[in-house]
DNA sequence: GCCAACGTTGGC
DNA sequence: GCCAACGTTGGC
């Protein structure tokens, strides 16, 4: 099982959407890092869902249903996209502030590249997360 | 609006 | 292959 963190402006994809939707694929990635992390997911990896710009916080988790493949809204064969289901909401989100303050989870990528929006993160970040979440998995 | 932390481009 | 200049993201 792998960890990931994925980051979405609530302007333009709110948590709130994904839920309704239950799932979608996540396109818009442009950066090959990015790019290579999305690859390394592997069906039913869990992924942290990030409030950029508004929000500025961890709102929820999603499963990843179905490992990339060629991202549909372009002809660009260098770019994928992977299938993310809702998974559960957080009972308390997660905001930067608490992240940054946190002997685990300030080393997340999330806090110094900026322009990251798909990263890997620990099992350790990760459980820290839930558990300051007050979230049962 | 500013700045940090990258990534990208292009000249050499 | 190096490096300067510029672009982008996103927090503050």
């Amino acid at each position: 099982m792998q960890y990931f963190l994925v980051k979405s402006e609530p302007f333009k994809y709110p948590w709130s959407q994904f839920e309704k939707e239950k799932s979608t694929f996540w396109d818009g990635v442009r950066n090959y890092q990015a790019r290579n992390t999305l690859m390394s997911m592997k069906k039913g990896d869990l992924v942290l869902f990030y409030h950029s710009n508004e929000g500025l916080e961890i709102v929820g988790i999603a499963k990843v249903q179905k490992e990339y493949y060629q991202d549909p809204t372009t002809d660009d064969a260098r770019w994928c996209v992977v299938d993310l289901k809702a998974y559960k909401k957080l009972k308390q989100p997660i905001p930067l502030s608490t992240i940054k303050k946190d002997q685990l989870l300030q080393y997340m990528p999330l806090v110094k590249q900026s322009r990251l929006s798909v990263m890997p993160i620990t099992e350790e970040q990760f459980m820290r997360i839930i558990d300051l979440s007050e979230t049962k998995l």
